[in-house]
RNA sequence: GCACCCGUAGCUCAGCUGGAUAGAGCGCUGCCCUCCGAAGGCAGAGGCCAUAGGUUCGAAUCCUAUCGGGUGCGCCA
């Protein structure tokens, strides 16, 4: 149910009645007609271009079309007034009745409300996090997680089959690093002296891992050449890792449909299998590479390697895939690994990355687009960096020392909710400042607080009118008559829920989440300033003497706490009762 | 040098994918609690939407240059 896409239709409807008149040509399109709020509420309540947009092509005057449309269109029941302004901007103005219709009609849906079919089951494959498994989760990864993990619902919500997934990098060499590394903190376990040189890792959490290691082999590896060991603590160290990740997540409130092993591809015919994928396609070629232009190129040498001709899908130039001597460059198993997504029939792909991640944009839209013979879309969304204050002051990590604020540090600091919240509430390509003394401070300046006094309020509320024995169940509240709610602030609270329906399509559309943590601010804005309304006109407060008037308030109430919770649960953040 | 992202109030940022007189918070000025939660609300001041062109009925939004900031750029994942 959004009245939006409601009232384009009327006006659609109204377009086709002028063309069976003959006062209109056929075969117009009405791609471009919208229908959306005005920005200046005086203007109405919804404001359609449509005559500019047929103006054109169907060679008439903007206005003169307005005028017939909105002859049509205020027949219509639920239109009260249609009147043309400025260039031909057709401005609409509901009867109250549709808006009275909205807090019954959200008490019905309850945190369903909202829920949209845009998606049509469309299955979409979100990848976050995908973080090394060499250490905890930090602050960074943070941000990715909430906000692949928030994308996600949101795309849930406007009716996508969405699946969650983490591709874990445990191919590569950092992961040899890590055996290293946990091997040393094996020996110190055994009382042996050690030393972290430069390319291993020296953080303290691997001290126990290296105690577990200990536990389940006994001294088995001490004194022993790499080749001994090397396999079985790269294993072992990696699933410890993993486990150790999987906790962070957790308490963040995270949680993954699937992981993905970039080792599964290693030795299994998988990359080879991608490879030739793109080679029948003539798009795997021996070549050298120009140098790049501008940096020094300072042991450069001609080589010939293998290319991926990426440039023939976008890319500027073509990316090697493997290496002088042979093996495969990361690229491979990148390739690999969303070959092995598109084949898994994913109508869209989604990948979140570090912004440092930007180079790598146009080569993996490349590969996919070749891969999927352009049929499969991938969006790559590339997240800012979370800059750290306490009280203004920058706060100061430190990786080389090992000691970094992890995701852990960040949770036990204000809790998963303030979190998620904060680092949804700007959009993904812009840096974010996180204070971690603002984050808890109880005011306006904070956000969260901010979305959760007015859902705390609605409760609070609902337990005064409960003291006073006016029944505000479910129940009560979907029997009570809205219709006598006409003061243009509670008609104003209505209309901003008529928004949420719309607001969801296009934040899933735009691949924005942020924009629910935006809006809601909003939404609980308007509840705020209807509240203190309530200060100068006792006839604007929910709690009223008479039981059938207080279940009417409280219904609009109630709705407004409802759509947060709707909101707020696409955020992963939950809804406070109370927060004295 | 090339590619991508960003440039909006003193500060931090929104701006509904091209709509009408560009918004919010902080900070500043002045108001509102014998009243459902003042952790809130109302009002005011504050702008060359980096700059210059272009596209069209219409541009902060799209295109092209320029300036400024960030990120990345062949055997590192």
């Amino acid at each position: 149910m959004n009245l939006f896409t409601d009232i384009r239709a009327l006006v659609l409807q109204a377009i086709e009645a002028l063309q069976a008149e003959g006062a209109l040509p056929e075969g117009l399109a009405t791609a471009a007609v919208t229908v959306e709020p005005p920005r200046d509420p005086l203007h109405g309540d919804m404001a359609t271009n449509a005559a500019m947009v047929l103006a054109k092509p169907a060679k008439a005057k903007p206005r003169d079309i307005a005028e017939a449309l909105a002859a049509k269109i205020a027949a219509d029941d639920r239109v009260d007034h249609a009147e043309v302004a400025g260039p031909g901007f057709l401005n609409l103005r509901l009867a109250p009745s549709v808006w009275q219709a909205l807090p019954q009609g959200v008490l019905a849906a309850g945190t369903d409300f909202g829920r949209s079919q845009m998606g049509q089951g469309a299955k979409v494959n979100v990848e976050y996090v995908s973080a090394n498994p060499t250490g905890p989760l930090h602050v960074g990864h943070t941000r990715g997680a909430v906000f692949g993990d928030a994308l996600a619902s949101l795309l849930d919500f406007a009716g996508y089959d969405v699946t969650r997934e983490y591709y874990i990098n445990d191919g590569g060499a950092q992961v040899d690093v890590l055996a290293r590394s946990v091997y040393l903190r094996y020996l110190e376990a055994q009382g042996h002296e050690v030393e972290f040189a430069d390319g291993t890792y020296p953080g303290d959490y691997l001290i126990p891992v290296g105690e577990k290691l200990k536990e389940q082999v006994g001294d088995r590896y001490v004194g022993q050449p790499e080749e001994v060991w090397l396999e079985e603590v790269r294993n072992f160290a990696t699933d410890e890792m993993m486990a150790l990740i999987r906790e962070d997540l957790k308490m963040l409130g995270v949680e993954m449909d699937q992981f993905f092993s970039e080792k599964s591809l290693y030795g299994t015919g998988r990359i080879e299998a991608a490879i030739e994928s793109l080679d029948a396609k003539g798009l795997i070629y021996r070549g050298v590479l120009e140098p790049p232009k501008g940096k020094k190129p300072e042991d450069w040498e001609p080589r010939e390697q293998t290319l991926f001709k990426s440039t023939e899908h976008g890319d500027d130039v073509d990316r090697p895939i493997m290496k002088s001597d042979g093996a495969w460059t990361y690229f491979a198993p990148d390739i690999a690994y969303h070959y092995d997504k598109v084949s898994r029939g994913y109508d869209q792909l989604i990948d979140v990355f570090g912004a440092d991640h930007g180079g790598y944009v146009k080569r993996m839209k490349a590969a996919v687009s070749a891969l999927s013979d352009g049929k499969t879309p991938l969006d790559i969304k590339l997240i800012q960096l979370v800059k750290l204050y306490k009280n203004g002051e920058p706060f100061k990590m430190s990786k080389r020392a090992g000691t970094f604020v992890t995701l852990r540090d960040v949770v036990e600091e204000v809790g998963p909710d303030v979190t998620r919240f904060v680092m949804l509430t700007r959009k993904n390509d812009a840096s974010l400042d996180f204070d971690f003394a603002k984050a808890v401070e109880q005011s306006k300046e904070n956000p969260v607080f901010y979305v959760q006094y007015a859902h705390a309020r609605i409760c609070s509320v609902m337990r005064k009118a409960t003291e006073a024995g006016v029944d505000v169940s479910d129940a009560a509240l979907a029997g009570a008559d809205v219709s006598v709610l006409s003061h243009e602030a509670e008609l104003g609270l209505m209309k901003k829920l008529a928004e949420w329906p719309r607001l969801v399509e296009i934040a899933a559309k735009g691949h924005e989440p942020h924009k629910v943590a935006i809006w809601l601010n909003e939404l609980a804005s308007d509840l705020h300033a209807l509240w203190n309304k309530g200060h100068d006109e006792p006839a604007l407060r929910f709690l009223q003497d008479d039981a059938a008037l207080s279940q009417s308030k409280i219904a609009l109430a109630r709705a407004v706490a409802v759509v947060i919770s709707a909101g707020l649960g696409i955020l992963g953040v939950t809804p406070v009762e109370e927060m004295r």
